[in-house]
DNA sequence: TATGAATGAGGTTTCATTCAT
DNA sequence: GATGAATGAAACCTCATTCAT
């Protein structure tokens, strides 16, 4: 007799779940091309069949994986762009990409990995590449928004000091205090910085002091 | 009779270079474990059999092109210690980083992408560990000399802003502009931050001393 | 639905004989180092990947050649151990001997052929050494038994007997009269040679002489 | 200005014996199939260009070997048959046997070593088949002199305890008590068998019993 | 849904041999 | 007489993928 719908329904999420936790924790620690599918199978504890049943190619499997992720952190992030009053969201996202980082540390090494691999991340999509532009446009807003000179580049520093924190953080994350870090940068940024006065204040005065 | 002793040297470095310009080249654009040893020796125009003449595994051979480009770098590095005075010491080092990454971008992208792999990591000996440790205290010692407060956390912040920068930079070395960027932190470095409220404390009174 | 298991386990001891076979022909005809894998391959009808899946090396690939005829002679020993009264037990033994040479001829050629290679053998385990240890004491305690005098030598010297004309034999199958010369072996060891001299002759005669 | 003829004479001889001593004892140790030509230049401590110049490959190499080692028995085999009186001629031979193997264990252990691939040995020409056919003839006549009943089995008997002896002496020689087990296989040749004795015992006699 | 035996192209490495000097 | 850089076919082995059940 045929199993119910929704009995294989749970079999085939449960089959797919092993399936990419176990890619994700392999490709994260051996990288992409480090990582022979019989190492993923044997560590799900599935048949090579199957994993063949649930993606099409070693590739889909890793499509998959920055598929899942990526929706995750776009969730996170829109929720810091919501939630917040306007002076508090740049802080309410540096504090979420921390969480995000932490939580999901093994992407993220996996996608720090990959990305400096042209012919990988182009068989990933264009969605990568939108990806980072976006986020670059949001820090960009919330620095004009809070009256930084420059914002463009200001906004490249600020991505390139991000990435940089959580890239090391996932090189030794019992080591790395991320926190202090980030609450740092976060410190950094609370205002712009006080422009350099050259029209009120009049020059004889500054200099007689 | 046999070849001279100097022909032969020729000979042979121009092989190894061969190899090592090739394998660097290809390795940056397809990662190590992504990058056949058939596409070295046909881009380097040899056969394979002289490849292993000069490197016994191809694991040898990444662990050539990182010696040979830690040399270079430090090199570059304790030329900006010792030749600045030591206001403008971070500076130098921040120039000299950017120059460095900018001559020897392959092996940056390399570096970067292979090390998230902590099997091929750790097959390249413990050197490199030292290495970012290494530059950790320096960062340090200079923060500290200049008078920045926590510079233990600081000198963290400046190595992810540093790192950040220069792997976006290899991602899309002709749309970044790294210049532009770096002279931002270099400003933001310049001078330690002025210390909140010390508005109590009569101006005067220090002064006198 | 996947496959039964009594049709797996028959499917993969069908290969695995396959493989079995066709390695002990190539190795007996042109010597293990002398035998690629894709020989071994072409002769069982299978893929390289097939043969590594049952045997993790060449070498262990040998070793399993080995570890079944091993069995299969001691068993045969034990056979001729066990069932014969004291006296025709070194006839039953070499009997059993040739028996097994002849039906197992690759196996002993590939054997012969090995042997004299150290690296190869100490990689095949102690159990050799040991095997030959265990051969030369039984014949040394049948020996014994028998009245024999100096029975260690006289066991090395039946052991080399025996092992030179098992390897002449495997080394033209086809001409060598080993049933007329094993015979002409059991029948000098069927009793022990007499003691020179030690009834007619009074000692003080010889020494008279 | 040229080297004298005799100066070039003495490097060519010096440097072909070196390749042949180093052949020689990788050969032995690890089996023709087994032995790289780099590993005979590297012990003998000359170039591979210089191996092919005084042999056109490998395969003459072992040829070469061959050639020597059977001059060099052959002339001691000559002499023990020349040597000594007939009733001592089979000893004297055993003897000479015994002394070669000991001075040329590594050509002994090669050729056991080699004996049993085919394709090699035929590589090698026919002298060798010729070779062993002719050590039978010898022996044969021996014991036909000595009045041995079916001389050809016996011979054949004799031959391959001989080779037994020799391959168990190469593969432990520090352990092997050769001279021991020479001895009395010299002492078990020394005279025919009685005949069992049909002539003189009355039957009537052995009725009794 | 799931299995696992099987494939074969291609990966890294070895090795007999050549050749310019 | 001698060198050693260089070759390329072939060796051992891996791995993404297929398919019968």
């Amino acid at each position: 007799m045929p199993r119910s719908a929704a009995l294989n329904q749970e079999l085939r999420d449960a089959s797919r779940r092993r399936i990419l936790d176990a890619a994700l924790r392999l490709f994260a620690e051996r990288g992409y091309a480090g990582t022979p599918v019989d190492a993923i199978v044997r560590d799900a504890g599935i048949s090579p069949g199957l994993l063949y049943h649930y993606f099409p190619s070693k590739l889909d499997l890793l499509r998959a994986l920055f598929a899942e992720s990526m929706t995750d952190v776009r969730a996170s992030f829109a929720a810091a762009d919501a939630a917040r009053d306007p002076a508090g969201r740049l802080a309410a996202l540096l504090g979420a990409a921390t969480e995000i980082v932490r939580e999901r540390r093994d992407f993220w090494t996996l996608s720090y990995g990959v990305r400096m691999q042209r012919e990988v991340l182009t068989a990933l999509g264009a969605d990568l590449f939108a990806w980072t532009a976006e986020i670059h446009a949001v820090l960009q807003r919330y620095l004009t928004e809070a009256g930084w000179p420059d914002p463009a580049i200001e906004a490249r520093l600020l991505f390139a000091s991000i990435d940089g924190i959580h890239q090391h953080y996932v090189l030794a994350p019992d080591h790395y205090p991320i926190d202090a870090i980030t609450a740092r940068l976060i410190d950094r940024y609370r205002t712009p910085p006080v422009p350099p006065k050259r029209r009120a204040a009049p020059p004889a005065a500054r200099r007689t002091r």
